[in-house]
DNA sequence: AACCAGGGTGAGC
DNA sequence: GCTCACCATGGT
């Protein structure tokens, strides 16, 4: 992967695999991305930012100089994904799903941008999910800004709910007050994956499911495999029939994709979502 | 009109 | 520890 800056305001990067469609909107990873003329544009951390594809790699508009390691942590262009095909050695479905998404990424995305979106994500769908961040954007952020965490903890339970937030309107209050208030997304992204899973537990609105989205997309830890009904049903149709509940699963998965499970997982819940893979085709 | 969606919580065993 | 009803909302 290279980096060239082309003005004071373009960054070039080539020779990184990046399939920014499939990454930036239709993975589920990230909800706010959003499609403009021959580009996406988005948000994170405070910085913003315009993505436009190219053959090689893609140009970033509104990457000020110093925002380059921002944008390569976010987007992971760091990592070699060649490299974690091994961990789906042993596993065909797993190594099909890696070897159908060549440009697909896992984002490290600021914790706390994934914490609220992946309350959100309970029990919902993805266009809606992608609406009500949205409109907390629109509504609650700083010109145009991802909103902050005091911004949400002060937000009207029913500010909250004309946005669509549901019955998650006061998970999103109650754990935006925590963060406000000194809870350490950061230091726990620093802990192990035990420890930060049982940390993120105790924020209102975070579960096994939610948690290990948490630490994925936005802790950059790779163990974590989160188990929702598209997994469930992939993973009982060709890895693990045998199991009893989510927590099975999830245990299984740990321990057969050891330290880059999550990339497998990603990979795979794209493929059956998408019926690239389909769950009823015969073995 | 039921059922589903990147589930979590609290009550009752 | 485990199971289960319930929780808003919009789309099919």
């Amino acid at each position: 992967m290279t980096i060239e800056r082309l003005s004071d305001s373009t960054v070039r990067f080539s020779s990184v695999s990046f399939d920014a469609r499939l990454v930036l909107m239709d993975s589920a990873q990230v909800f706010h991305w959003q499609e403009t003329d021959g580009g996406f544009a988005g948000v994170a951390g405070g910085h913003a930012a315009r993505l436009i594809p190219g053959e090689n790699g893609f140009l970033l508009e509104g990457c000020e100089p110093g925002d380059e390691a921002f944008w390569t942590r976010y987007f992971d262009l760091e990592r070699d994904y060649a490299a974690l095909r091994t961990a789906a050695a042993g596993c065909p479905v797993a190594l099909e799903a890696l070897d159908r998404l060549p440009g697909l990424r896992v984002l490290r995305q600021p914790p706390w941008e994934a914490l609220v979106a992946f309350i959100i994500s309970a029990n919902n769908n993805v266009g809606r999910i992608r609406r009500i961040v949205r409109g907390l954007i629109d509504r609650l952020g700083e010109n145009g800004a991802f909103p902050a965490p005091v911004a949400l903890a002060g937000a009207g339970e029913e500010e909250l709910r004309a946005l669509g937030c549901g019955y998650r309107a006061p998970f999103l209050i109650k754990s935006a007050r925590m963060v406000a208030d000194g809870f350490d997304l950061d230091a726990i992204a620093a802990l192990g994956y035990d420890e930060a899973h049982a940390r993120l537990l105790t924020l209102p609105g975070v579960g096994d499911k939610v948690a290990d989205c948490v630490q994925l997309f936005g802790m950059g830890q790779g163990e974590a495999f989160p188990v929702d009904v598209w997994i469930e049903r992939a993973m009982r149709r060709w890895v693990s029939p045998e199991a009893k509940d989510k927590a099975a699963i999830r245990r299984a998965a740990r321990d057969l994709f050891g330290e880059d499970a999550g990339l497998i997982q990603q990979s795979l819940f794209h493929c059956v979502r998408m019926g690239l893979i389909g769950l009823d085709r015969p073995d």
